[in-house]
DNA sequence: ACCTATGTTGATAC
DNA sequence: GGTATCAACATAGG
């Protein structure tokens, strides 16, 4: 679920619908999904305050409060926000739009709720997740983190991207280079920008990195407005023997960067 | 049953 | 420091 499209229009949600109702009780007991935090530590930094504001770089996003402590949330790998039951930025079904709407999965699987915010009108925020990788701690450390994928500048992304032996794609989804880019977006951009994900980054050069910028944040914003990363022409072509949707050869499927990575070996070549 | 897959990240080892 | 690998989690599917 969770690129930077899934999270944008998670914090646009908690945006819209979270901030300026207090909070009454917290239910921080998962002590994965909070680790570090001891159970209660959330609740008692949070407990009688409001959320004031919502914000995001890359996957990672946080909320501010009226108290001064931050509280930081981060979908992990199936993770989603859930305010008053509703959701936002997944995929609602053919011919439904992307607003928020009652996600009947809280209701059929309760215990997927990891972490709750309620409400003192009787509505929560939830950190839903099948997996358990999300997070929900406070004070998050996002000092680790790049620019922002969307955001950011082509001189930095030239000086940023343009270095290193890794391959193309293992640089761009390093959240430390920029922040956003994962699995399915990466393979997307490169595939528009008709880069092979195997070159090393160092290699490209200047007009190479300023394409695959543009196309990186072209692809991120059909995604936002569309609805998320899995709208993406290639990605329904994501599988073994797939061909590309544009000149109808052979996918190439490998581990890149220590994801499975498709790609047209026709148009992607090193 | 057993093996693989999965939209992330972090710790660890060279 | 940069890079590669594996493990964390829980499910789904062949």
């Amino acid at each position: 679920m969770p690129e930077l499209p899934e999270v944008e229009a998670a914090r646009a949600l908690i945006d819209a619908r979270a901030l300026g109702r207090q909070i009454t009780a917290v239910d921080d007991a998962d002590t994965y999904v909070c680790r570090p935090h001891a159970p209660g530590e959330l609740a008692a930094a949070l407990t009688g305050r409001t959320l004031t504001a919502a914000k995001r770089i890359g996957k990672s996003m946080w909320c501010e409060t009226d108290g001064g402590v931050r509280l930081g949330l981060h979908l992990g790998m199936a993770g989603r926000i859930l305010v008053d039951g509703s959701s936002a930025g997944d995929p609602v079904g053919p011919g439904e739009d992307d607003r928020a709407h009652v996600d009947p999965r809280l209701t059929e699987h309760p215990e997927w709720g990891r972490f709750t915010l309620d409400f003192a009108d009787g509505g929560h925020l939830v950190l839903f997740d099948k997996r358990r990788l999300g997070r929900a701690v406070l004070d998050p450390d996002l000092s680790h983190l790049g620019p922002d994928a969307a955001l950011v500048g082509k001189d930095e992304f030239r000086a940023r991207v343009g270095r290193g032996d890794a391959p193309l794609k293992a640089r761009i989804m390093d959240q430390s280079v920029i922040a956003g880019v994962g699995n399915l977006l990466a393979d997307e951009a490169l595939w528009r920008a008709r880069l092979s994900p195997n070159v090393a980054a160092g290699s490209l050069s200047e007009e190479e990195l300023d394409l695959l910028r543009r196309e990186i944040r072209a692809t991120t914003r059909s995604a936002l407005k569309k609805g998320g990363v899995h709208t993406g022409r290639l990605i329904p072509h994501r599988e073994r023997g797939g061909t590309c949707p544009r000149c109808g050869a052979t996918l190439g499927r490998a581990s890149v960067g220590g994801r499975t990575t498709y790609w047209c070996t026709a148009e992607q070549q090193d």
